[in-house]
DNA sequence: GTTACCAACTTATTATAACAAGTTGTTAAA
DNA sequence: TTTAACAACTTGTTATAATAAGTTGGTAAC
């Protein structure tokens, strides 16, 4: 099934039935896997490749745009191509949410907050429907915030919040994360259905998390309830898909 | 925050400050996003683009490969670019896996599956560990199978058994599901503990779930112990990040 | 010693050009 | 009528070339 792929540099495209680039990004990819070049080291540069395997700078650039593309690989303009670091940092959904931070903090990572807007906002059907709004006056707060994880931009957060709620609670939660402050004010949450999935950063998503378009996003859009079933809180949490997953756990199976 | 993009064909790079091929990646975005290309519609091809845009080959081709970075739009080779459907399937977690099946087909899926490999071999350091097996003889079955979601491949399950359960059941795992078979055969799972992350496909997945190289992937990785605390089986059900999502419920938070 | 500048590296952008290869509809031969 | 070949489209591969822009270390001026 797997498509052989080996060194035939001086064959023609006809010949090898396989892209130059692919061939080598996959002897690149080898390299990689089998821990010859290891996390943070320095591929050769363009300059260096092109030597090596005697092709032109289109090629080298879209073998390296490959190993990018599986997340093997990150450039730097003006330094170079170097390794990704592969290891991730895990959300645990089987707590509470109240203690994400705290949980965090005992893993030994350091999580800080940067509030980007908090608005009240006229909202789309999608959300006036999940939190349950008039439909003749559909409003929340619309609130963003960064994530940042040992001081670099690792999630953004997406919160609508009911208009009474984000209100009161302004001020605190400009400052620290949403569950723990609704818990603190009596606001009790009783179940969160949530969605996980992947999704690519669009350019606006791309700058705050400082990452190429199109990279791997791990999204979480949660809505939380009260135990009269009542819904509190609507959001979205876009996490950089290569530092961070979800840990699960299911019981009485 | 986000930087500017406007109509600036006729600038140069240094005066525009942002590359020609975002400045036309995103007016693209900008026309799929407001529904003037629709999911399954035609893009122009890249010579129209040439002409709509007055810029080089190069360039209409690395803004089209940004709007596939993005899950935007796939291309076709001899066809031409068309608008992705993004619309998902859910795996409910909230329910037991031993009725996914049954739910998907509710939802008017069909699902089949198709078995790639089932063999007894040696296993890693890391299995060898979670599935409890003695070091000195650290075998279990592996099973690599793909599941066609209404005929298409979807995901690439890889499963490793304990060797008693595989040898016991090999005909059966070989035709259904893992868990409604360890059910209906009396080894009953209490827990299953997962992770749930992204990856992008490497060569191999590419080709089994035929989607280009570093396609967004969404990895289930799970170890399911039974009433006694021990591992039965330990997996990873890999799926298209574009096709597919999880579903998880919170309660008593 | 400190600062400013520059040279030499790095990757990024963009153009032109030629050929390969997949798709589709038309046209000509059987 | 069916089939085979081809023309005209599509995207994919690869080379060469020039310029832009980020990084780093050395060198000369202060």
């Amino acid at each position: 099934m797997v498509t052989s792929v080996t060194n035939s540099i001086n064959l023609t495209y006809k010949q090898r039935q396989v892209p130059l680039h692919l061939d080598i990004s996959e002897q690149l990819y080898q390299r990689i896997i089998s821990g010859d070049y290891l996390p943070g080291a320095k591929l050769p540069s363009e300059r260096e490749l092109i030597l090596e395997f005697q092709v032109s700078r289109i090629t080298i650039r879209k073998a390296i745009a490959n190993l990018v593309q599986q997340g093997l690989a990150i450039t730097h303009q003006g330094k170079g191509v170097f390794v990704s670091d592969r290891r991730k940092v895990a959300y645990n959904l089987s707590d509470s949410l109240i203690f994400l931070a705290e949980d965090l903090t005992r893993q030994g990572i350091e999580l800080s907050l940067q509030n980007i807007t908090f608005e009240l906002v006229t909202v789309s059907k999608e959300v006036q429907k999940t939190l349950q709004l008039k439909s003749n006056n559909p409003v929340a707060y619309l609130q963003k915030k960064l994530l940042l994880i040992d001081k670099v931009p690792g999630c953004v957060d997406i919160t609508y919040i009911l208009p009474n709620i984000g209100q009161k609670l302004a001020t605190e939660l400009e400052q620290e994360m949403t569950f723990p402050v609704l818990e603190r004010n009596n606001f009790k949450i009783d179940r969160v259905e949530a969605i996980i999935e992947c999704t690519n950063a669009n350019l606006e998503l791309s700058e705050y998390l400082d990452v190429p378009l199109g990279h791997p996003l791990l999204v979480y859009r949660h809505t939380a309830y009260t135990h009269q079933n009542l819904p509190l809180v609507y959001g979205e949490s876009i996490s950089r898909g290569d530092r961070f997953c979800y840990s699960v756990s299911q019981r009485r199976f």
